[in-house]
RNA sequence: GCCGAUGUAACUCAGAGGUAGAGUAACGCCUUGGUAAGGCGUAAGUCAUGGGUUCAACUCCCAUCAUCGGCUCCA
């Protein structure tokens, strides 16, 4: 007899030893069809093993998260074997499950996106045959036997501990693997073909280029089909898209990775940074800017010239070498260290919108997300070690109060000391535990990657989730050990004798730019009213009225509203559409109805239209709602 | 930097060994309109850059530059 233990305690007994199948097919046939492995004693393994002893079990359904990665493991498997059909010389290497779905890494002829339709004809003939997919313990040397000739298996076989090899075998096709999988290829019925790149071997340049070909898989069609329709909601919100039509930004060859920011995006730019400003000066921040060119030995001192050369601009002046700063800091560093510090003075909270740049390779390039020069929000916070607590509580409050101005969730994440780093253990006892202490006190779960930190110290990064609910890394607070000592930063304490202040680092948009990019993706283009290029645009029904038009829109420009004019000699519809289609918040119609009785009729992006508005009330309400900054428009 | 794809008018894209086309935008004329495209017309391109092959190259070949997708996920 074999006793079984289900997750909510129950026990079941079973005469000789009982399959997972077996165990899914006595609660119910339903259960049975849509099981796709098993957690038995705290291990995921296949459907059909044997269960020999008295064991835990929780059977894995199409429903639990588990499932998906196995799921699209074993489709990576049927690509496999499709493409061995088709490709009778291919190697296969690994074949992983990745965040979105799997790919498999194959030495073979380069291959192109025109050939996945053969490709995905082969794997459906492989599904529709339903083949069980069945596990096979082989010892090393049989391993090894089998793979002769396929040099990368062997090599992964070499790595392997003899007694815990498995292969798989679906059909004609056998594959190392550690498992589990779907207990057949009929699972894999809601899959696609996505891309294909170069990558190497071991991720070795040196070693043999393999193609990589990427897929998903999903239990449902439907699934499959909402995940395609996301990656085309995507596309259409893509930044660099959105830039062009909205005449926000450019890029040009002259200046590779380095943004050209137009009339309209410096619009949405100052109004992110008036916004920041306010806040900032809010929670007691003061701001400062250091030059963007500094000589070589600040940055010998501060250590970049060791650390980070390779990606820094550096230039030869006068028979000096200087660098183009990569970073804030270090001139930050010769700002607190111009005069001395009391203790009194502390915290200094001292801001800088500052503009670095930093030699990116150029394959890594990607519209604002990924450029060679761009602004931080940075501040450097010098406090006393029993000020670390507050200052970094204060410091997600003010994240968090901004975030939330846009509509973004956000969460936490805690990364301790790595193994190669400076400081003693003491300082750094003290500096992760003032880190956890803000965030237990914050309040919100948080992440802890150990050994993730940078070497002069922990850090908590912030990463947000925009609307798509993709996240984001753009907060960061770091806690910096190395600095201070560098620059024999002090204070004097109440005892009277020198002492180092504790330094922070810490951004909450992180490079404006690319938060810049992240909120254009995130608001598709339709930026709340006090972001806007183009907060109103009045509209002329006819060409008699244009004179008209222009005094509104300049008694509204006085009360400091972007404001518009479409004088074309067009249609209203035209002139409708068109303003649409720019996403402006607030359509101003001025017919002869409005010129006579000085109001004005409201058209909002829902396409709701209020006739017979006020002036003043217009203004009232705009104006309002655009000191409070809020996102909707629903006034209207 | 590496692999692959792409680069044609301001934008989106078609085309192709005999010297380039559409839609939108722009400009002009007509229309003077009531909430998502009124009509007709005109002008616009060193076909990314530099070499090469050819009687002839925008097209084929080579190189360069830029952009895009990958290059971290370990059976």
């Amino acid at each position: 007899m074999i006793n079984i233990t289900f997750p909510d305690g129950t026990i079941k007994a079973f005469e000789n030893s009982p399959t997972g199948s077996d165990v899914a097919k006595s609660i119910s046939e339903g259960l049975a069809r849509n099981c796709v492995a098993m957690e038995l004693n705290g291990n995921l393994v296949d459907l059909h093993s044997e269960i020999t002893q008295d064991s835990q079990i929780r059977l894995i359904t199409t429903k639990d998260k588990e499932a998906l990665e196995i799921l699209r493991h074993s489709a990576a498997h049927v690509m496999a074997q499709a493409i061995l059909h088709l490709y009778k010389d291919a190697k296969l290497t690994i074949g992983p499950v990745v965040e979105d779905g799997f790919y498999y890494d194959i030495d073979m002829e380069p291959v192109s996106e025109d050939d996945f339709p053969k490709i995905e004809a082969e794997m459906k003939k492989i599904i529709k045959a339903k083949l069980p997919l069945e596990r096979k313990l082989v010892s090393k040397s049989e391993a090894a036997e089998f793979y002769k000739n396929e040099p990368y298996k062997l090599e992964m076989i070499s790595d392997l501990e003899d007694g815990t090899i498995s292969f798989y075998e679906q059909g004609d096709f056998t594959d190392l693997c550690r498992g589990p999988h779907v207990p057949h290829t009929g699972f894999v019925k809601a899959f696609k073909l996505m891309k294909v790149s170069g990558a190497y071997w071991r991720a070795d340049q040196t070693k043999a280029q393999l193609q990589r070909i990427y897929g998903t898989a999903f239990f449902d069609k439907k699934e499959l089909k909402a995940y395609l329709h996301f990656l085309e909601e995507a596309k259409k919100r893509n930044h660099r898209k959105l830039g062009t039509a909205l005449d926000l930004f450019s890029f040009h060859e002259e200046a590779p990775g380095m943004a050209f920011f137009h009339a309209k995006g410096m619009d949405v730019w100052n109004a992110l940074l008036d916004y920041w400003r306010e806040e900032h000066r809010a929670a007691g921040y003061v701001e400062t800017k250091t030059p963007i060119m500094l000589n070589r030995d600040l940055w010998e001192r501060s250590g970049h010239w060791e650390n980070y050369r390779e990606n820094m601009y550096v230039s030869s002046i006068d028979d000096f070498e200087y660098a183009i700063k990569p970073m804030n800091c270090p001139g930050g560093m010769l700002l607190y260290g111009l005069k001395p510090h009391s203790y009194k003075d502390l915290p200094i909270r001292a801001g800088e919108v500052g503009l670095v740049h930093r030699h990116e390779l150029s394959g890594v390039l990607s519209g604002l997300f990924r450029v060679r020069a761009f602004h931080q929000d940075d501040a450097h916070i010098f406090m006393t070690p029993d000020q670390i607590q507050d200052e970094i509580l204060g410091v997600l409050k003010l994240t968090e109060r901004i975030y939330s101005t846009f509509g973004l969730g956000f969460h936490l994440e805690l990364s301790t000391r790595p193994e190669k780093s400076i400081g003693s253990d003491e300082q750094w006892e003290m500096a992760t535990e003032g880190l956890r202490a803000a965030l237990d006190a914050y309040g919100a779960e948080y992440k802890i990657n150990e050994g993730d930190g940078a070497f002069y110290g922990p850090k908590i990064d912030v990463h947000i989730k925009d609307a798509l609910g993709r996240t984001w890394q753009c907060g960061t607070v770091q806690l910096d050990m190395s600095l201070p000592e560098r620059f024999d930063l002090t204070y004097i304490g109440k005892d009277g004798e020198k002492h180092r202040p504790i330094m922070i680092h810490r951004v909450v948009y992180g490079s404006i730019e690319r938060f810049f990019g992240i909120l254009v993706e995130h608001f598709a283009g339709k930026f709340p009213l006090w972001m806007a290029p183009v907060q109103a645009i009045v509209l002329p029904m006819n060409d008699e009225l244009v004179s008209y038009a222009n005094e509104v829109k300049q008694s509204l420009e006085k009360e400091g509203l972007r404001t518009e004019v479409d004088d074309r000699t067009e249609s209203l519809k035209k002139k409708v559409r068109d303003a649409q289609l720019n996403y402006i918040p607030l359509i101003l119609t001025i017919g002869g109805k409005e010129k006579d009785s000085g109001t004005l009729s409201v058209r909002t992006l829902d396409g709701k239209v209020k006739y017979g508005v006020t002036h003043k009330d217009f203004l009232d309400q705009v104006l309002a709602h655009i000191k409070e900054r809020k996102q909707e428009l629903d006034m209207f």
